[in-house]
DNA sequence: AAGGATTATCGTAATATTGCGATTTGATTT
DNA sequence: AAATCAAATCGCAATATTACGATAATCCTT
């Protein structure tokens, strides 16, 4: 189907897949790496970083804005990009917690 | 096309992007939290424990393998699978590092 | 050897993602 | 108003992912 069914996971297991898909592509790790040294900031920029079609940089940007990971601020005729810092730090505490909950210890197999 | 590029972007990316998959789906999510608390381990229980088919989440613990994040244990004839740790620590790593390259301040937008 | 229990794999269907050329949009500049 | 620039969106094609029933494989038990 192609569908993850949602519905039937929890709202934190749901947000942290979210949050997870912002890095679960090389192409949106680069972006965010670049955003994060702010080495890039304006769209026009991006593109000429990444060896990806300007559509496709636009398609990737659209996605991390969904997740919330990035915001634009539109200054014409360009648009500049940034990490947008609480949600940011809102994936430093998920994903910290995440790994947190692991201990060794007690292995059962 | 559906075709990720890889070659054009660094190890590092497409492998935080590979860590990253492990977590983009909610019910890996929910796999790797409930091995990480060791709540389950043969995956019968797993079933168990999630509502979807025996065929999806052996296909998502195949996945999970691939990435190497967890290791299965043939236990005839069960199978028990548990965190493999120097990847669960790979990860804590790489993600800790990638949300400490931004620091606030400067912004430039 | 036959049966039982458990997990992996196959085949299929539906939806999602990735990528890009072409076009459109939005706002400035001439 | 026309031209221009940057970015978003559209439309399409190709591949990937998600999900599940059915079947196969594995290995123990009888």
């Amino acid at each position: 189907m192609g569908v993850t069914k949602t519905e039937i996971f929890t709202e934190e297991q749901n947000r942290i897949a979210d949050l997870a898909k912002a890095f679960a592509h090389p192409a949106r790790v680069a972006i965010l790496q670049l955003l994060a040294q702010k080495k890039a900031c304006v769209c026009g920029d991006l593109v000429d970083e990444l060896p990806l079609a300007q559509a496709t940089v636009s398609q990737h940007l659209k996605e991390l804005k969904r997740i919330g990971i990035i915001q634009g601020e539109i200054n014409p005729p360009r648009v500049c990009y940034c990490i947008n810092e609480p949600v940011w730090e809102e994936a430093r505490q998920a994903f910290g917690s995440l790994f947190d909950i692991y201990v060794k210890a007690a292995a059962c197999c």
